[in-house]
RNA sequence: GGGCGGUUAGCUCAGUUGGUCAGAGCGCUUCCCUUACAAGGAAGAGGCCACAGGUUCGAAUCCUGUACCGCCCA
């Protein structure tokens, strides 16, 4: 790696791209390496995350941002801790969303699917997968993930293909799989069937249209008259009314069904209506599920296109009539309506039921209607035959493996959701009618009817041997395969493949909450039943990204291009965009994407790049000697003591926050201590020494140093690109190794721990804050050296030693800075106190004394306040109940007021 | 209809076992181009943590209810 000095400004523009390839390049993605290069153990502990695959339609959004941010945070913290990593890159090649689009094109060249044939069509998708899918790699190496490219995936792999094979023979021969002839959700643009989840409820203001069904009676034989002549009712006495949203399915009514209580239509039960436009006569049933609070309490029943319909038909021995094709127009069973779309067919048959006196009213109504959730298309409910999943038993394994804790789900309370659903789980259905995808691996045979479904392809039926015999024609559901992912990634079914071997099951499951029930719930489901084990020990749920007016970030928007992970990347560089998609948000919860965190985070990143610049050109002249940095090391001062006590508790606190997965918390303390701590006071404390030339720069060099290089460590994993390139440049002698990437995980030591050394520096702060809060009141000019008399008590030895330091971070006039245990204050002299501790700044000329004793006088004030309320809380049942520690703080807290208003007291006293 | 989440400074958001928890960034005010950094530095102003009850010595944090916003399932 080379290295130059660093740029003035930080451009993130100059190193990301240059840094990803050099990784790839050296392979410090693979685990491979980590072992060669002897900071893993083939036999110790490892980690293994499989990449949620992105579909090859498009390309890559926030949500993969905030995906691929997250997942390789993780990665590249176990990797520096030593485990041997994988993470394992992927795509999908989602059937449905990939043959729409695919679809599409082919329509502006006039053209459709059917035009090209099948295998013509299947190239044709083949080649807008390679464009997409090379589009969609490249903007993920931008994102910076450390996966392995070596191992990436591809649904549609012939690997990955056997898995999908393997995993539907065995639940084919152990009957979870099945064909049958049921209510499905269809939809008539896809021409396929979809499941429940890939239906999308939309609200809808339409209207309820109430219309009546004549009833045969004594008086009444039925219609006598054409329908649409104005007189088909003509004669009838009895009318069943009832309400539809969906006027064109009455078309297909086989029935009119009431609740049995229902006083209004008690009588009706077990006579027959006869159903306009048709002429059919139907039963008037009684059944349970009819809601007496709806409409008029009767409703109309259509086996072949609503579920609950459908439901009531099996129970009545309703007959099903389809009266749509698969486009949904109306089909030969819609009488007069045949042939025209089923909207069309909607005014039509309403204009008519007019005309015929049956139409009683229409009423606005609000309702939510299905539609599909790729092409967005009203879907159809309609009879059809289909495979079908029988996931009931699926679901007790998955659910008894989050109960028994094998697996969690964070955040928790999605555990819950999880359970619901899965307690409620039906039948998956998973066939499509589309080419794009796994082929269904069974066939029939036109002789016997028998299927046969083994795992190579069949010349002859399993039954009667016939070579009469043809492939289904339809795909699988793409999440079939994607809920092989953990494990067909790993070589699966070769249960000996060595990273089946050594990395399932996995860890780590990292994904949108949206796509619990789409995705995880069926890889906890397959993987279970297909190797007997969870896929993963964690399963960690993050929330969706939307602009910072909360709303939906979706390809409509008109400033779309600003949520535009690459876009975003240029601007404000990739560093930026992960520690902001890391640290704005926790787990689950939605986070609105403000551009102006965007600007901090890549901001922080050259803060960082400023602190090493100043650094390297302060230890330029010689090697700092790191290994001589001890606790017990006597040169050390007090800054110094400070700045590696508070380290030690930062790789602490922030080790501890990435064990619990709070993540945000310990990137937002990453970046506290850096630069509220490190840059604002250490590197400022460290300058009286490196600056002096008689003092002996060894020591602020090597804190300096190993602060900076530790820290770079803890921030690295939420902003690589950057810690590495500035890693690169440190002197040899404070970095172990050659990269960042692999270097180790900073580990805290309890011996740097100096509660003193904080106590005493945090003294001297409060006291520097005080004075410089003054020279702001009374308007000294900033660079202005003053003089200072400081009444330090028992903080007089340190303070003294720091006297430099305290001359430089408060502009005092170290000729004119008296620091005694005691002192006779002067009296034009503005005053600092904090606790024990009284500094008198004698502006001569500037300090109004009258202001002065006012300030004071209002300090005092405050200070009485907090004593009250302090004394109060000490004097009830606090003091009893709460716990000692607590008391302990509460108490010295207290004796430190009241040091500070004795302070007050006596300085309010001499100014009279 | 059932379930869940959110409501904290002008804006975007943190705050995981109830006790320095009232915070950060941006914005705002005043001052400073001081040899790491104006993508910066120093000093400030700003919130009864949606509302009403309750538990507790102590509640932004736990419980109940209300309002508004959003999501999931039916």
């Amino acid at each position: 790696m080379m290295t130059k000095p660093l740029a003035r400004i930080y451009n993130p523009r100059e190193i990301e791209e240059r840094l990803y390839q050099w990784w790839e390049e050296r392979g410090y993605f693979r685990p491979e390496t980590q072992v060669e290069k002897g900071r893993a153990d083939v036999d110790g502990p490892r980690f293994c995350i499989t990449m949620p695959p992105p579909n090859v339609t498009g390309a890559l959004h926030l949500g993969h941002a905030m995906t691929a941010a997250v997942e390789d945070l993780m990665t590249r913290y176990h990797r520096m801790r030593g485990f041997e990593t994988l993470f394992l890159p992927g795509s999908d090649h989602a059937g449905i969303a990939t043959q729409n689009v695919v679809e599409r094109e082919l329509a502006k060249e006039g053209l459709t699917r059917h035009d090209l044939g099948r295998e013509e069509f299947i190239k044709r998708v083949w080649e807008w997968k390679e464009i997409y899918h090379a589009r969609i790699t490249e903007q993920h190496r931008r994102l910076g993930v450390s996966c392995d490219w070596t191992r990436e995936r591809f649904t549609l792999d012939p690997g990955l293909s056997h898995a999908v094979r393997t995993a539907f023979v065995h639940l084919y021969k152990k009957g979870l799989i099945y064909r049958g002839t049921y209510l499905v959700n269809w939809c008539p643009r896809c021409t396929s069937a979809i499941s429940d989840l890939e239906v999308i409820p939309e609200e809808r203001a339409g209207h309820l249209w109430h219309i009546r069904y004549p009833v045969l009676n004594d008086d009444w034989a039925g219609p006598q008259a054409e329908w649409g002549s104005g007189q088909w009712a003509e004669g009838a006495t009895e009318f069943v009314s009832m309400a539809t949203t969906r006027p064109e399915t009455i078309l297909g009514d086989t029935g009119v069904a009431v609740h049995p209580d229902d006083d209004r239509w008690r009588h009706l039960i077990g006579r027959t209506a006869v159903l306009p436009a048709i002429g059919r006569r139907i039963p008037i049933i009684a059944d349970e599920a009819v809601d007496p609070q709806f409409g008029t309490g009767a409703v109309k029943v259509t086996p072949a296109h609503d579920p609950t319909d459908n439901e009531i038909g099996i129970r009545h021995g309703l007959e099903a009539v389809d009266v749509m094709t698969d486009t949904a127009r109306m089909n030969e069973n819609a009488g007069p309506y045949a042939g025209q779309d089923r909207f069309e067919c909607r005014r039509h048959i309403v204009a008519d039921f007019e005309k015929e006196g049956l139409l009683v009213k229409i009423e606005p109504y609000a309702h939510a209607v299905g539609t599909c959730e790729r092409c967005h298309t009203d879907i159809e409910p309609r009879i059809s035959t289909q495979w079908f999943v029988d996931v009931k038993p699926l679901a007790e394994a998955a659910m008894e493996a989050v109960r028994s804790g094998a697996t969690t789900i964070i955040p928790g309370r999605e555990e819950r959701r999880f359970f619901h659903w899965m307690e409620n789980i039906r039948p998956w259905c998973i066939s499509r009618q589309l080419w794009w995808g796994h082929r269904i691996p069974v066939w029939y045979c036109d002789d016997c009817g028998g299927q046969t479904c083994e795992l190579e392809d069949p010349t002859v039926c399993a039954h009667c041997g016939s070579g009469n015999i043809h492939q289904d024609e339809d795909v699988l559901d793409t999440w079939f395969s994607s809920g092989l992912w953990p494990f067909s990634t790993l070589g699966w079914p070769d249960t000996d493949a060595p990273d089946f071997r050594r990395y399932y099951p996995t860890d780590t499951r990292e994904t949108g909450y949206d796509i619990l029930f789409f995705w995880v719930a069926r890889e906890m489901m397959l993987g279970i039943e297909m190797t007997g084990h969870p896929p993963y020990a964690t399963v960690y749920l993050h929330g969706l990204v939307r602009n910072e007016e909360g709303k939906k970030i979706s390809k409509s928007m008109e400033n779309i291009e600003e949520y535009d992970p690459l876009n975003i990347i240029e601007k404000y560089g990739c560093d930026a965009l992960r520690y902001t998609l890391l640290t704005s948000s926790t787990p689950g919860l939605d986070m609105n994407l403000d551009p102006r965190r965007l600007e901090g985070a890549r901001n922080f990143g050259n803060k960082v790049w400023q602190a090493t610049r100043f650094i390297l050109a302060n230890c330029q002249d010689s090697e700092a000697q790191i290994s001589t940095l001890e606790p017990r090391t006597p040169d050390l001062e007090l800054p110094d003591r400070w700045i590696l006590s508070r380290l030690n508790r930062l790789i602490q606190r922030v080790t501890h926050l990435f064990e619990s997965h709070q993540y945000g918390e310990a990137g937002r303390q990453i970046h506290d201590f850096l630069w509220g701590e490190y840059c604002d006071w250490y590197i400022e404390a460290s300058k009286v020494r490196l600056y002096d030339e008689t003092a002996d720069k060894t020591v602020p060099r090597a804190v300096l140093l190993h602060v900076l290089e530790t820290s770079l460590r803890l921030l690295h994993p939420f902003m690589p690109f950057v810690t590495e390139a500035i890693w690169q440049v440190l002197p040899e002698a404070v970095r172990e190794g050659e990269a960042l990437i692999l270097a180790r995980w900073p580990e805290a030591d309890p011996a740097w721990m100096d509660e003193g050394a904080e106590e005493r520096m945090g003294l001297m702060m409060a006291l520097i804050r005080s004075i410089r809060n003054l020279r702001a009141e009374y308007e000294v000019t900033p660079g202005k050296r003053i003089p200072a008399l400081i009444a330090a008590g028992e903080a007089t030895p340190f303070l003294e030693r720091q006297r430099p330091v305290l001359c430089a971070l408060a502009k005092l006039d170290s000729e004119e800075l008296v620091i005694r245990p005691t002192l006779a204050p002067p009296a034009q002299a503005a005053t600092a106190v904090v606790g024990e501790v009284v500094g008198y700044l004698p502006l001569a000329g500037l300090v109004d004394l009258e202001a002065e004793r006012a300030r004071l006088a209002k300090g005092l004030v405050e200070v009485e306040a907090r004593i009250a309320r302090s004394r109060d809380l000490l004097a009830g049942e606090f003091a009893q109940k709460a716990p000692p520690p607590v008391v302990r703080r509460e108490r010295d807290k207290l004796a430190d007021l009241e040091a500070t208003r004795q302070q007050l007291q006596e300085r309010l006293e001499r100014l009279g």
